[in-house]
DNA sequence: CCCGGTCGGTGACCCAGGTCACACAAGTCC
DNA sequence: GGACTTGTGTGACCTGGGTCACCGACCGGG
């Protein structure tokens, strides 16, 4: 793919840019470059420095946070057409990532430099819309995550998480070691519920995968 | 006090707005008004509709989520100069509150309605980055909430909060029942871990507050 | 077809921390 | 100086969920 149609791509994953004046969005396409991570490359790490502007065209990156003891909370994933709004906070704060990112699968980025960015954000409305817009989004994610793991049993996290990582047609294509990262448990406690929701006939467990059956109950179940 | 002086006073306590531009003060400063909270009046509720960007001149206020079973988590507290930072995610996000808070003492803010934080928020580069400094500090303490709430041990938590409250003197004025509250914890538990650590001689226990004897000793003890 | 890596299942055990049920001490309001 | 309210101390108990130690099943490659 030429480099000017991975422009017209990007701007096709994300038509919000068409808001931008034609001399800032020239700006944009001028300064725009594409990195891609191999799966399980690292996006960036804990207290890294940020030089861009991050939004994804395709693949999946998995945010979280570590302990010293190693266990892991997923802040959020960012798939095709979403903004790594962390990006967003290291910019606006001058700061360094509070968190660290790795890809899931091979991920194809469009990075807006520092300099576009500040520059973007000084000048443009419209930018500015676009980029608070995701901004407040993840700020509205962290409070549900908050009261996730501050109050919410790890039933109830595991079954929502299970039901976001479904496709469609209810599979998905996880291990019980991942789920039990993304929700910061531990393997065997995982594969037990799993085991229970299974033998209640809400699902069925395949290896590396999991089929939802009874949607509804699931939700029920994570909701006590 | 007259309004005038509280508009000098509002200023006084925010020196940043200097940097807006005279125009744009003048803007502030007509439209500003000043609400007063009586101890634990609401400030604001969950879900509520945000219709002026607050900022604290005295007193302080508490801003916490609570879950279904009444237990409470502490976002954060706002005293003198400090703004409410979740005001900003209602203003920018289109969106409502996603905390609630409550007035610890009597309070007095200083509040710019939704038009001009609009108004401001599009023309002047200053109130922006007045604005998203407090912002993206929020969204860093949310991080380091997240973390204490999904790794670190209660004793960690509690000490934390105890180091926090303590005045210069290391006096805390607090109930056991306000720590439990803040952690998200009950009485009883940290009455106990209050009582060990009296034993051990970090602490004096009093009605109604806490003093703290060996600073040093009890970040220790928090952080393992 | 055998062999090593990745998954998943299961039981025994342990512990932080929440729940319940009191008893008691300090203020405080008449 | 009762009587009531608010803050605290403490023991008995329970349970979610993490830890440890395995074992067996599947899977892809030589």
């Amino acid at each position: 793919m030429t480099d000017a149609q991975k422009v017209e791509r990007w701007i096709d994953r994300f038509p919000l840019l068409q808001a931008l004046s034609p001399a800032h969005l020239q700006i944009a396409r001028g300064t725009v470059h594409f990195p891609v991570l191999d799966a399980g490359a690292v996006a960036y790490e804990l207290d890294g420095e940020c030089a861009n502007y991050l939004m994804c065209l395709e693949g999946r990156t998995r945010i979280f946070r570590m302990s010293e003891g190693g266990r892991e909370v997923l802040i959020y994933k960012v798939g095709p057409g979403g903004t790594c709004a962390l990006t967003t906070q290291c910019l606006l704060s001058g700061g360094n990532f509070p968190a660290q990112s790795i890809a899931e699968e091979r991920t194809e980025l469009a990075a807006l430099p520092v300099s576009t960015f500040q520059h973007l954000m000084g000048e443009s409305a419209a930018f500015r819309s676009f980029v608070m817009d995701d901004y407040t989004r993840l700020m509205s994610g962290l409070f549900t995550l908050i009261d996730e793991v501050a109050f919410a049993p790890l039933k109830q996290r595991l079954a929502h998480r299970l039901l976001a990582e479904a496709d469609p047609r209810g599979v998905a294509a996880v291990t019980h070691q991942k789920l039990a990262d993304d929700i910061g448990s531990v393997r065997e406690v995982v594969s037990r519920i799993l085991g229970q929701w299974a033998e209640a006939g809400l699902i069925e467990v395949r290896r590396g995968a999991v089929e939802i059956v009874d949607r509804a109950g699931l939700e029920a179940t994570g909701r006590k």
